[in-house]
DNA sequence: TTGCAGTGTTGAAAGTAATGAACATGCCAA
DNA sequence: TTGGCATGTTCATTACTTTCAACACTGCAA
């Protein structure tokens, strides 16, 4: 009489649940006492065996903590997309330095790609990323002045580049042209 | 012994969910119908009696339709914000032409509100949005030439546009250097 | 009026999620 | 080994969502 999708769902979230939780680095009763629910509830539900209720869910990513809507921003219909054309690149970008991310989310991915384009004078300023990710990427047109630690070297067309996030590190435009650089990189751990 | 905000999110569910379907033109039972629940149940929901489960409550969107991402994106402690930083503007634009909304979504607006920039060259092509709105703005910096309909016009600095959003209309970067809009405009009714 | 079709609401019963207390396992130290 | 402490899992009970059927109401037509 249910309908079999249901389950399909069930476990859905639970992965995602799960996924994220263990990436808080939260033990299933750690984060049932922060969000005022039982460990048995979080382990029904990762197991796919149970449809929680919203509240009971929204309780539960509070303690991680993520939104009810960033949690659903992973969809199932949407990992099954391989392509995506140039216009549907998600726009992540801010100031004269415009990221364009493949896929709307990192949900469910171990990397993330990424279209970078410096405009003249574009510049990161000395960044230092507090996860820990690696990132690397190849510089497909334009000049682009890259300092990691203590070393430092400005990048032409072909030459690329790949460092732990951790280490702080600046991109910085140079020459005449806008510079584009498709890099990757690991996602911070939820 | 229940937490008593569990009623107040319930309460906020339903209350979204009789918006939209409302505003979708649908009965309870027409809803239930599509959805293969009761009408029982969306009208407890709706009333904020029951905290319904995710399985539940995302067959109902489909019915409308509205993903549950989507659905939770207009959360209660969203609506307070008042004060933007410039970086924390919603990049939504593609291509040359980079648009910043205010806010990350329409629910709950009664308009939206863009900083549009114009690459040099950049040009919408003529479009014709199908819904019912109206949109208007002001160049803050360079010069775009608007088509509205029949009428076209070069706008500059202080120049400001306004018209219904079925009439077809386009806009084109011309100058030496980029332009600045900030626009506004009715989101589509859901 | 009467009947009919639509709306949303409310009861008791069926079905299911959440609880609380067990259980099994693994790891580390004494 | 033994104990202790953490992990995740399972089961019967409790609590709640969902259903089904009935209800009250509105508008419209015969």
């Amino acid at each position: 009489m249910n309908m079999p999708n249901i389950d399909q769902d069930a476990l859905e979230v639970g992965l995602r649940l799960r996924a994220l939780r263990e990436g808080a680095g939260l033990s299933q009763r750690a984060l049932a006492k922060q969000a005022g629910v039982t460990n048995s509830t979080i382990s029904l539900i990762e197991a796919g065996k149970v449809n929680p209720s919203v509240g009971a869910l929204k309780r539960i990513l509070e303690g991680i903590p993520i939104g009810l809507s960033d949690f659903f921003a992973y969809e199932p219909d949407g990992e099954k997309t391989v392509f995506y054309a140039a216009e549907d690149l998600t726009e992540i970008g801010k100031g004269s330095l415009s990221l364009k991310q493949v896929g709307a989310n990192l949900y469910g991915r171990a990397m993330m790609i990424l279209l970078e384009t410096y405009d003249l004078g574009a510049d990161t300023g000395r960044v230092m990323y507090g996860h820990d990710a690696e990132e690397g990427g190849i510089v497909v047109s334009g000049r682009v002045e890259v300092t990691v630690g203590e070393e430092r070297k400005v990048l032409g067309v072909g030459d690329a580049y790949y460092f732990d996030s951790r280490t702080p590190h600046r991109f910085r435009q140079v020459g005449p042209e806008k510079c584009v650089v498709v890099s990757a990189c690991t996602p911070p751990t939820f």
